[in-house]
DNA sequence: CACGCTTACTCGTATAGACGAGTGGGCAAG
DNA sequence: CTTGCCCACTCGTCTATACGAGTAAGCGTG
């Protein structure tokens, strides 16, 4: 095995009270913030890391899994550890649900996407009636059964989020919202159709780590949070008519908001 | 050392094709989820957990390293694992920088935390002028040099939220908002006064894991992301007059905003 | 009673070795 | 040339051991 570059990486300080995986960690991540590795490129092998600090491979494993949890860096089996690639980025701005974006047909998601030049996909799509969470009837006014809608949102196949729309029985059921597909405007357009004039929306930010269903059905790496947003849409009588419980990829999204500042 | 009580804990399936320490993990976690640990509890020791599996004390750590991962649990040196407690989160509503909130004096966070039974502290005040970042330049119109203000917000001892604001020094230099102190209502509320009446806010979010000098600012324990949250002001012309870049343990803050459904 | 030491228990760090499994290139057989 | 196998290299998992260092409780001494 060929030695590393001269100068790529440093020395070990033994009289440092820094722990020698933390200083192997903090060296790699210096050459990664400095751009001697770039995004999706290959680092040394541990067998090579090894062989340049002089210490056990397990040593080598553990500044590798600081890096991981930081969300730098990823290893794929057989082939090598890499620095991750930040994936491009999807603006959500706050006037999305703006009635002039329902007019067009095309949900949200898709219109964007494509205005972006990706492929969106939607996927298990899943319409129910059920016996709604604590959170969530209280949320909706202490409904007691809701029509659930889920669905999963991938752009150019990779999962960004999945989402469940939460509606009280009485106003959605036997209407287009229980049908899989609701139609041109989503289901917001179809609220509106039936009376119940939008009035306005509060959306709920929290950002966390995933749970281990969450990082299936997102694919997401080790180190990526997820962005968990809960809105709630009110009609012009204050009555809330539907949560939307969302959690995203946090690497796959930037919010916007506009505030006034009256 | 006596066994663990029976039925805390399952048994491993030597036929699964799930790692050891992903196995130990998933059981420690569902027992965490129904309850049978609660937070700030102490796990099983390292020694018990390999006497009750029969693994090696490796394997019992890197099922450890998993849960930290997800922010389940921290180990405390020489007590042992406990699982985390979720510490109260701050709600930061959308109508918090609206006027008449700046109208009483003391500043929004101080306010807020006061009315939560809390004990806020602001400290590493720092007001220096400086050449602005590409992206903060860009944002306040090509300036080339700024006033930014640093500080990092604490409740009841525990840093919370770091941020820094930059002006552009034609508006900043040798007025109130340039003090170490800028007086009642903050910095917004000077602005008004020197004709920079405000319009609207932009508000980014984003979440990632920490950097280390994130970690050490904000006592991060492993497992837990933060919220990069930057805000421009801009005033009734049209021009961008602060921007504001924010840091915040991500378990500490729940983001709050109200959009019109217009 | 108060202080300090000892001790047992906890997690932190590091070594050395073993085997498994995914990947990809090279080589040999057809 | 194409196909298929083998092999070298990669990371994944697990064991066994050793020593260091933080914590807290008990115990003995002054």
């Amino acid at each position: 095995m060929s030695p590393l570059p001269s100068g790529l990486l440093g020395d070990l300080d033994p009289t440092s009270d820094r722990a020698v995986f933390r200083q192997i960690a903090d060296q790699l991540r210096e050459a990664i913030d400095r751009g001697r590795f770039r995004e999706g490129e290959k680092l040394p092998s541990e067998a090579e890391l090894v062989e340049h600090y002089g210490v056990s491979r397990m040593t080598v494993r553990n500044s590798f899994s600081v890096l991981t949890g930081e969300g730098l860096v990823h290893a794929e089996h057989g082939k090598g550890v890499f620095v991750r690639p930040r994936p491009p980025v999807r603006r959500l701005a706050s006037d999305r649900f703006a009635r002039r974006h329902r007019e067009q047909g095309k949900s949200a998601f898709i219109v964007e996407a494509d205005a972006a030049g990706s492929h969106p996909t939607v996927d298990s799509l899943e319409v129910k009636e059920e016996k709604p969470s604590q959170d969530i009837s209280t949320r909706l006014g202490s409904v007691r059964r809701v029509l659930a809608r889920r669905r999963r949102y991938l752009l150019d196949g990779r999962p960004v989020e999945f989402a469940t729309s939460y509606l009280p029985l009485d106003i959605a059921r036997g209407t287009p919202i229980a049908e899989p597909n609701p139609g041109p405007g989503g289901i917001y357009a179809r609220l509106e159709e039936l009376g119940h004039h939008l009035d306005h929306f509060e959306e709920e930010i929290r950002a966390r780590m995933p749970s281990p269903a969450e990082v299936k059905l997102l694919h997401l790496a080790a180190g990526v949070p997820v962005i968990h947003l809960i809105r709630t849409a009110f009609d012009t009588e204050g009555r809330a008519v539907e949560v939307c419980d969302t959690v995203m990829a946090a690497d796959a999204y930037v919010l916007s908001y506009q505030l006034p500042a009256t």
